[in-house]
DNA sequence: CTGTTAGCGCCTTCAT
DNA sequence: ATGAAGGCGCTAACAG
């Protein structure tokens, strides 16, 4: 590897010259700087990134922390990530953090050898707490899909209660009163307030929800569609329309009902939530809440960068809306 | 961030004390080594990276190039290339280069100056030259899904030719005759090989390709296997089963044949190729061929590990076999 | 404008 | 078994 010494050398410069031609700054006389450079071009000099991280304390990093980038949301929110990085020549971490709370302080931890300072976090072990004690010691530190209240400002999150409400009407709006509703089981935040948004948007039209109408899924896959919708069945009760808390879960609810004879959307309309390919692989295609999450991962980036280098925290509030994707899943009643 | 001299500072001993007992490695009295252990663990102390890859002029860290993350099998890939490092303390820098060429060599030069030593490298637009001589200059760098014949040793790829004939044979076994093709326009190598693949199980069995059966779809996606249907029905040609170059398209195809009426596998049967999520999220779910990408790309980390850290280069080979996943796509002819 | 001088945090001989 | 010294490649004052 050639190094910022052998192009000085070959350049009869001294070093810091050629590392001002390099980084462009700072004074260089126009046919020194020529000189250089072509000297530069020539070796086919790159800097040593590391040298630089450990001299500037920082690396040109972005961090992200996530459950898995296989997953395809996740794969979409690293792609946003990443995207922000074209401009500023930085590089994407990922760091793979599944299993649990200290997977993800573990994932923290490695970035921060890596003099990582600007970190994208999708948690979803952690308690408050720890993310703000988190975030006291990373200035650059940013969570994506998750409000901390006294955090808002580093918080890049999703308004899934009213996403939730706008599902719910559209549906309402097409004539549907008996609405189903399959939702996780687990403590999962956003579920929560999804099922929320839900309640409150049948209330408000006078159709409350039935609770008998209401379904667990033990997970947020196909298959836990799969299994929620089979428990609803077998109640026997009847519904028009099936509210799911994600695209995965919808499409596996498709296949139980198609299983069992019911079509979709005639003889029951479903609707998702996520947009993610796989709403537009089902047959029918998917009727669904488009989850801008590249554009959240892109946005939570450049934020994250932004405050890792100016410690400044710009007061604004950073909360996106989902919206409707019509497709073919929902059908009006007469 | 504490740094090796408070530690040292703090433990009343050297620095390199304190090195040695971080590594593990070197002879450290016993007593000592205990007093230094707690005072890294009272101080938190995390090396830091930079600065110990700087110093031994190597990085721990996997770089991945493939077209973009986000595109689920490349998610998969990095699962899988992500799944070596559990092990070692590796992390996976990813570079995602989906334009061109220059994109290409552009992330692994970026990775370079990462001082990446261990590369694995899903390259679709640099010629098997270019690759050679990047291969020559790297030796932890590794190829995946692709063939070069003069570094087979360090190529991890895949028998298209036999899944592809496998896939045919099933189809043939099912009874189908009339087997229609859909491949991809581009000069993707891994389509000419599987189309190869397909005459060769197709002439074997007696029934050479119907050349006004096999049609070309202009993008590898969803789209683009609609519209090669299309293209296929408009021709008026009768068929009753159809070959995919790979799932996306599949899934598209089996829309475009439902948008006409046809039923899948009543009227058409279908067989894909990758066994993505989208293979199971489809209705009928699709039979396809299982591309083992997460373990070829996990087997492709460990070699690329390997040989960064010795250089001999073991003179085996590495190829991997699909296999055929029977679901609900394919249909036995009476 | 350009060169000199000090490190950044860590590891690696080489002494002791 | 431990410490001292030097240097990895680069940047950041500070001199000229």
């Amino acid at each position: 590897m050639v190094t910022i010494k052998d192009v000085a050398r070959v350049a009869g410069v001294s070093t810091s010259t050629v590392s001002r031609v390099v980084r462009k700054q700072g004074k260089v006389g126009k046919a020194c700087r020529a000189r250089v450079q072509k000297v530069i071009d020539d070796l086919g000099y790159k800097p040593n990134i590391n040298a630089q991280a450990l001299v500037s304390k920082k690396s040109d990093s972005l961090g992200i922390v996530i459950p898995q980038v296989s997953m395809p949301f996740f794969g979409a929110l690293a792609r946003g990530a990443e995207e922000s990085t074209k401009d500023n020549h930085f590089k994407v971490l990922i760091s793979n953090a599944l299993a649990d709370e200290q997977a993800e302080l573990d994932a923290i931890d490695s970035l921060l050898q890596h003099r990582c300072t600007a970190i994208v976090f999708h948690s979803i072990h952690c308690s408050n707490e720890q993310l703000i004690e988190l975030a006291e010691k990373i200035p650059g530190l940013v969570f994506i899909n998750r409000l901390i209240p006294q955090l808002a400002h580093r918080c890049v999150w999703l308004d899934n209660n009213l996403g939730a409400q706008e599902a719910t009407k559209f549906l309402l709006a097409n004539g549907h009163e008996n609405i189903a509703v399959v939702t996780r089981e687990d403590q999962n935040p956003d579920a929560i307030v999804r099922l929320e948004g839900i309640r409150t948007a049948l209330s408000t039209a006078g159709f409350p929800l039935n609770e008998d109408l209401l379904v667990g899924a033990q997970t947020a896959d196909m298959d836990g569609g799969r299994g929620a919708v089979k428990a609803l069945l077998a109640r026997k009760h009847t519904f028009s329309a099936l509210l799911v808390y994600n695209d995965n879960m919808a499409v596996g609810a498709v296949h139980e009902l198609s299983a069992n004879g019911l079509k979709v959307p005639e003889d029951v309309s479903v609707i998702g939530f996520d947009d993610l390919l796989i709403a537009k692989a089902c047959l029918p295609q998917l009727t669904t809440m488009h989850y801008p999450i590249e554009e959240m991962a892109q946005y939570a980036a450049n934020l994250a960068i932004e405050l890792s280098e100016n410690q400044k925290e710009a007061g604004r509030t950073h909360l996106f809306i989902p919206h409707l994707v019509t497709r073919d899943s929902v059908i009006k009643l007469a």
